[in-house]
Parts: structure tokens; sequence; C-alpha cells
DNA sequence: AACGCGCCCTGTCCGC
DNA sequence: TGCGGACAGGGCGCGT
């Protein structure tokens, strides 16, 4: 379940093995990750004799930069990791263990960058400036930017009804939380995850920006959290799972009060709650 | 128009 | 041993 910190994480390591890499061919094994108007011939054409110059994230999505030796305008890759997938470069120890692989790209010097995919749930597009432009747009605040702020977040909440959980979930307002770190979050800040968000106070916003940033932070520290699926960008597993306080872990106590964590159902996607922390 | 729901997928786990 | 069902949950399309 990559999200923001499992993000950052995969960047970092493709950074190091991929920057300046040229695609040689592209190769495109289940045409459904790609986005709708993305036809493989068309990215395989457009990629061929590009360099990676850079490898960023946005929102928990990956963003890979190419360009061209002559003048043609730079292209972003966008890859949204879905559920399961991951982008691993062929000489890493683990990339034989990759069983779904969806799209391969080629590279000049002769490795691969593989992106797997078992529930194919991953998304990619390709990006002109000016589409980039918009697709951004779309994107809400960057919660480790500057300009993510108590107040933002409190004016941000308060004109919406939705559970604050389904709140956090949505990438228009807020970009990288998804379901893990948006529990972890609200356990925290010791907000329960069903309240609607525009109740907050701003007492309560100021904590859940805290805890947000602390979460995030700390799991990129950790290289990201490993419930199932997720492997950063040389198939290695993260660290944070043991570090969950509430996430998966109903019927344990709670670290902080002892009660029993509960698991409710919201928007059909598990909540995880301390009865006690978050009353 | 904001919001909730069902669906897309596959692998794993659990109970019978 | 095998099988059905629940579950995982990001994002999108649709109905309200």
């Amino acid at each position: 379940m990559p999200e923001l910190p499992e993000a950052d994480t995969i960047a970092r390591d493709l950074r190091d093995r991929v920057t300046d890499a040229v695609v040689a061919t592209v190769h495109v094994l289940h045409r459904d990750v790609l986005a709708p108007d993305l036809p493989p011939r068309r990215l395989a054409r457009r990629l061929r004799g590009r360099r990676i110059s850079r490898i960023g994230r946005r929102g928990k999505n990956l963003l890979l930069r190419l360009e061209h030796p002559t003048d043609d305008p730079v292209l972003r890759l966008l890859v949204n990791l879905g559920m399961t997938g991951r982008l691993v470069v062929s000489d890493s120890p683990r990339a034989h263990e990759l069983n779904h692989i969806a799209v391969r790209f080629d590279l000049e010097d002769g490795r691969s960058l593989l992106y797997d995919d078992t529930r194919r749930f991953g998304r990619m597009e390709l990006h002109t400036p000016d589409s980039w432009e918009r697709r951004d747009a779309e994107l809400g605040i960057e919660p480790l930017s500057d300009d993510f702020t108590p107040a933002a977040l409190h004016r941000l909440t308060s004109r919406s009804i939705t559970p604050v959980r389904n709140w956090l979930l949505d990438q228009r307002r807020i970009a990288g939380i998804g379901n893990i770190y948006a529990n972890e979050a609200l356990f925290r800040a010791g907000i329960d995850p069903r309240r609607p968000a525009r109740s907050l106070s701003l007492d309560e916003a100021a904590a859940l920006h805290d805890a947000l940033r602390t979460v995030l932070a700390d799991a990129i520290r950790a290289r990201g959290t490993t419930f199932s699926d997720y492997r950063d960008g040389s198939g290695e597993a993260g660290a944070y799972e043991p570090l969950l306080r509430v996430y998966g872990r109903a019927g344990e106590p709670c670290q902080r009060c002892g009660a029993t964590l509960e698991r409710v159902v919201l928007s059909n996607r598990s909540a995880f709650l301390c009865p006690g922390c978050q009353g």
C-alpha cells in the first residue's frame, strides 16, 4: 500500500540507480496499467532515446522526468503504484522475485527498470509540460511542505461533513495520505476517525497537522511500511510496520491506555482506533 | 456538488 | 485437501 513515505523511498532509491540512464526500448506486457489515452506503442515511441534526468514524487505518485537530446519538450512519466505496484531496477538482488512485470523499460546500459504490479491497480501517465500543469493542479497540498500549516488544515477541513478518515484519503485535498498513515495520525492526534471533518477545532487540526508530519517523517526514515506488498526500489521491505500503533491491530491492547483497539468500517474501508484515546 | 458505494484485480488466510 | 468467502485499499465512475 504505497503512500507518500513509500513513494519517497522508491524515488530516492531510483535516483541513485537510474538518474541519467537512457531508455532504449519499452516493453508493455500488461497494457491495463497504462492510462486509457496511452497506447503501448506511443509510450515506447515517445520514450526511446530519452534520458531519465530527474526522479521525484508528487503525493503518492512517482515522477520520472525524461529529456530528449534535441529541443523536444520535457516529458514526465507519472507512476501511481496503486496497491501492489513496484519499481525495481533489474540488477537489484531481489529483482528475480518479481512475478507480475507489467512494463519493462530497457536501458542503454543493459539494465532494465521493471514495473511489477500483481493486481494491476497501478496507472502510468505520460505528461507534456501543459498536461502536467493541469494534472498537478488536481492534486492537493503536500503535507510536508511549508504551505501546509495548522491553519491551512483547519481551513480545509472546515467545509466538509465527511468522516475525517475519509477526508484525509482524498488526494485533491492533501496529496499522499493513504489508509495506514491516516489512521496512525488520527490516533496520535487523539481524534476519532468517524468525526465529521468540520467538527475539528483549531487545536485539534493543529494536533492532526503535527501527527501527520511526524508519522510521515518517521515512516520515511524507516523506508516505509510493508504491510503485505510494498517493496522499495531494490525490492526490499520497509521497517515501519512494527511502529504502527493502531493500523491492523484490532483486538490488541492500546500501547498508551491499554484499552482494546477496534476496527470499524467507513465507506467500505477499515478504520482502526483506540476507544479510550480517541473517544 | 459533495459524498458514498461498487468495482477493478490477485493473493492470502480462515473456517468447514 | 480443497473450496468459498472475507479482506487488503487506491482510484474511478456513477447515482443520489
